[in-house]
DNA sequence: CGGGGCTGATGACAAACGTCATGACCTGTC
DNA sequence: GACAGGTCATGACGTTTGTCATCAGCCCCG
């Protein structure tokens, strides 16, 4: 018997899930979680075998809570994404995450994927990693993608430089550099473009 | 027997639900989609006596699938969307969907709300509903949502200025317009708070 | 130990951007 | 029929932004 905890914060899927892992005779879902913090909360009391965890769960991401479970507990993680692109792969396996898994993936399958990685086996989805190997790895620096994080929600550079500590002129030369390595006409665009890469 | 069309572009989530809807002793789903072209295409081939449609799911989006449906096969559409704004329950009113449900939903009450939908009567997410009522509609024109949509991208104004046929003075003007009633600094942080709002 | 890359900063310059005033046309409404 | 409001355009203006050159400190690797 495998126990599992759940967590994502559509409670829609999370429920929907709960009650098809249930169905089979060798998985219990013991835990519940809408968020990253109540998750490695409730992973604590509760004491899984295996977590699966959404990506995106604001407040406080997917990402974290993998890494706080994996040490605090030492139990496998399984990360469920809608936003499966090859950088964020590369993180969460940087993370030590045991299993990746795409919200396309059919839900039937996800039980077998629960299975492999609790037997101590990884899953990757098989079409996130061939695009993990022959796609374009991030160009920009930590400091460039720091920049582009802030500069995507439209505010103007000053408040940007304000934000980080920076001289403006100094943050116009970062976004000048992502630009000039995204192809972009305008930070904007480069950041949009980043975001879409996966890697802001 | 209430026979239902499942559209919804996650694989997990579609089939999670599915087979959480299939224990319902009354529900039987006998069609599913990816997208909502295929939805359209699926209803009209298997004739459900009501449809199920997430609002994101590209190509082609919820809201125009679940016109397409009501108007073709004059059943009631229950729309789930995971982006539940104010804004957005207006327009999936105005296109005539009876049902408004955000992915926060507890699963179980989904067949409650499919019953009650497929019963007659309409099911509105009461959080949004009071949202809807007391919140700000939005104060921006067609011409100007348009724009600020285009002007999301992060393209250049001259870019926005093509793709809509009009001269570049112009859209400054229209997005010069825009920002000063959102009380934005820059025309990609008002298309990022129009964005938010559900209004593009 | 010297090059190369990242970080941080400055100044100058051209282009893009946001603001404002102004005018034209069209469509509703009182 | 006057009026308000949305659409479309132009020109002028000052500011912001993107580009480039240049410099300094730092750290790592060969």
């Amino acid at each position: 018997m495998i126990r599992l905890l759940l967590a994502d914060d559509e409670d829609l899927l999370r429920g929907a899930l709960g009650t098809l892992l249930g169905l089979e005779p060798d998985l219990r879902v013991v835990g519940e979680a809408a968020d990253g913090l109540a998750a490695v909360r409730v992973a604590l009391r509760v004491r899984p075998d295996l977590a699966v965890l959404d990506l995106e769960m604001p407040p406080g991401d997917g990402l974290q809570a993998a890494t706080d479970i994996r040490i605090r507990l030492g139990i496998p993680v399984v990360l469920v994404t809608r936003h499966a692109r090859p950088a964020v792969l590369r993180r969460a396996l940087a993370a030590g995450v045991r299993g990746f898994v795409p919200k396309t993936t059919p839900a039937t399958r996800l039980a077998e994927i629960i299975r492999t990685v609790h037997a101590g086996r990884r899953y990757v989805d098989p079409e996130i990693a061939a695009s993990a190997l022959t796609e374009d790895d991030c160009p920009l620096t930590a400091r460039e993608l720091e920049i582009l994080r802030i500069a995507r929600s439209g505010v103007p550079i000053t408040e940007i430089a304000a934000a980080v500590h920076l001289a403006p002129g100094t943050v116009r030369n970062y976004l000048s550099a992502a630009m000039a390595k995204l192809g972009a006409a305008t930070r904007h665009a480069a950041a949009h473009h980043a975001w879409e890469q996966g890697w802001i």
